[in-house]
DNA sequence: CGAAATCCCATTGACGCCCAATTTTGCCCA
DNA sequence: TGGGCAAAATTGGGCGTCAATGGGATTTCG
């Protein structure tokens, strides 16, 4: 399959490192990424990882603009100001930096989310209160609607 | 990677240096930029840092109304008045001066934010504060339309 | 001359790259 | 169905290089 699906939680080990799960990395090596583009999520308190093209759909995205309006710099300072080019060490680790851990509130552990085209990072728990309460809403929602 | 991605927060020391990040500084060399253009952002509480031909860019942009005019004469004073050019000394690091810290607001600490072709020198919580401001305004946006 | 800006050097710390040990997984065969 | 194996994946750590940092020492300029 050449999407992201599932999720697994993985520990950060002493330098900081995790291990992407070698079924996202079959996927990036599918869809021939190398260079990752991880960047703060514009929704979530998670990191999301997808290739470079995203990053470049973003900027063509301000270029449509004027490039010194406010919204335009806004918008550069999420995706340039929130993003990074990262690559796997040979064994197929990330480094979980301050820009990843501060964002997504990371310690020692980290959920790997697939996303369908791009996967993310989030701190366990976060990650399950989130989807509980994503739960709930849906809930109220159909006992709304009936 | 040729362009400024990313944040990073850094301390200033007792002599009011930071070391600007060996990643900008990679990009700098790339672009082949010494000199640095520093000038006090248009849209943000941040000061921008850019090559000088961002300047010149500017300066043509003048030269193409009437010199006498208002609106030229304002260009004038933020692209002239409110820039300086800078070095890095040998390590890599940039002194903090007055113009930089009045107008940004900093004091022992500055996040150093890519923006793309160009970089800016942030508050800390500033920062942090818009970038939050513009995703909840993205979110806003994304439920009206719906 | 005094204060600040520069230059220079030493130490510390982080990171990339590599290899080894261990665990897990998939598969074949009894 | 249950082992047993081999391959793949994961994990841990060593080591060299480079970046970051802190602090003199020296020069410049008012």
């Amino acid at each position: 399959m050449n999407r992201f699906l599932s999720q697994v939680t993985k520990k950060v080990d002493a330098k900081g490192r995790v291990s992407v799960p070698s079924t996202f990395r079959t996927v990036l090596t599918r869809l021939d990424i190398q260079d990752l583009y991880v960047f703060q999520d514009f929704v979530f308190p998670a990191i999301s990882i997808a290739g470079p093209e995203v990053l470049e759909r973003f900027e063509r995205h301000i270029d449509q603009g004027d490039p010194f309006s406010p919204d335009a710099n806004k918008m550069s300072l999420l995706i340039h100001g929130g993003g990074v080019f990262m690559k796997l060490d040979g064994e197929g680790r990330l480094v979980v930096s301050d820009f990843i851990r501060d964002f997504a509130g990371i310690t020692d552990q980290v959920t790997f989310v697939g996303r369908g085209d791009y996967f993310q990072l989030w701190e366990p728990s976060a990650l399950t209160r989130m989807q509980d309460e994503t739960r709930r809403e849906r809930m109220e929602q159909s006992v709304r609607s009936t």
